[in-house]
DNA sequence: CTTGTAATCGAACACTGTGTCTATTATAAT
DNA sequence: ATTATAATAGACACAGTGTTCGATTACAAG
């Protein structure tokens, strides 16, 4: 992806992503202008141009990277045919408490949140039954895992990876009033 | 709230509000200008920044209009201390049915969310227990119902308000392997 | 190390939308 | 009918946009 790219390509897009990260976090992507973004990230906005067409775009680019990561991680992790394993779970939870700030601002946009859900479905559950609520529990329960880790790393994530791992694993196996 | 207001005040907001509901349906709201907002509702620009600042106010101002509805919705029904009931349920879900165009677009939005979030925990629930997992599994379960409920509006809710109720009840109390 | 290529830069440009103001007209409340 | 106030058209300075130019700089390949 990034890797057969001009070294200045990389530093340019590194310094937008970044300083983009930063912006997001003390206000939301509506108010933070092209401009105002090169000045703090000290690249010219022509150069802005040249790779991006505005904010949202940066940001889209931003989000698909992340994915692009996940997608990887899930892949590395789920060859042995058991989904949604412990230390599966485990890892993409360190994952994110490692980027917390950049997940924390993704979280909060609903184009990635899609993504999220595409990536989760492409892991082969098995159902108990085949009618028309299965698509609605498997939603249920992807939203309420990207909740949880939403609320954690907003908390600072203060609990492990392996306690909320088995947290979410509880929830999804034992149900939700099993506490 | 918009009771007494002046004719002329209530007929400009609710020409803005429904003409954002309609072009959200289209594009983002980055992507909407107030002075095309303000063409397409026929509705003087000034007359635009004497009641908000932009966009995203007058969308703030919708959503918190809903979510006012929502309450005392939430308030006449739950009168009877039992929290979550099926008929309470259905009441719920047929007021965003009949009004499915404009929750779809505030589903997506995440201060809508947050609203919401904060609303179902006025609801006084009873937990087995006290942990530190108590506010997760709340979490985990309204982002799941709310989930649920975004779905079925975008696929123009085929099933009934009954049904969806009964569903949501027993992926709460069964578990979400009950299927 | 040298050289051709390409990315970044500063500066300028026309353009669109913003936010505010004024004088004028239309409408609601009493 | 009178009075108050909301909506209007139009104008204004201003900020940010998106594009262009040539000059400069950094890179990667040979």
């Amino acid at each position: 992806m990034s890797e057969n790219m001009d070294r200045r390509v990389r530093m340019t897009k590194a310094l937008l992503r970044d300083t983009l990260a930063e912006l997001m976090a003390k206000k939301p992507i509506s108010k933070i202008s092209v401009k105002e973004l090169c000045q703090e990230a000290g690249v010219n906005r022509g150069t802005f141009y040249a790779h991006y067409a505005d904010q949202y775009e940066l940001l889209r680019q931003v989000e698909l990277e992340v994915i692009e990561n996940l997608k990887n991680f899930l892949a590395h992790y789920s060859d042995d045919r058991m989904p949604i394993k412990e230390g599966n779970l485990r890892g993409i939870l360190e994952y994110a408490r490692q980027n917390a700030d950049l997940f924390t601002v993704l979280l909060g946009e609903q184009s990635f949140q899609n993504d999220l859900f595409k990536l989760v479905k492409l892991v082969p559950f098995q159902y108990e039954t085949e009618g028309w609520e299965k698509t609605y529990i498997l939603d249920f329960a992807i939203s309420g895992c990207l909740s949880v880790l939403r609320k954690w790393l907003q908390e600072g994530a203060p609990e492990s990876p392996g306690e909320m791992a088995a947290l979410v694993l509880k929830i999804i196996y034992g149900g939700l009033l099993s506490f």
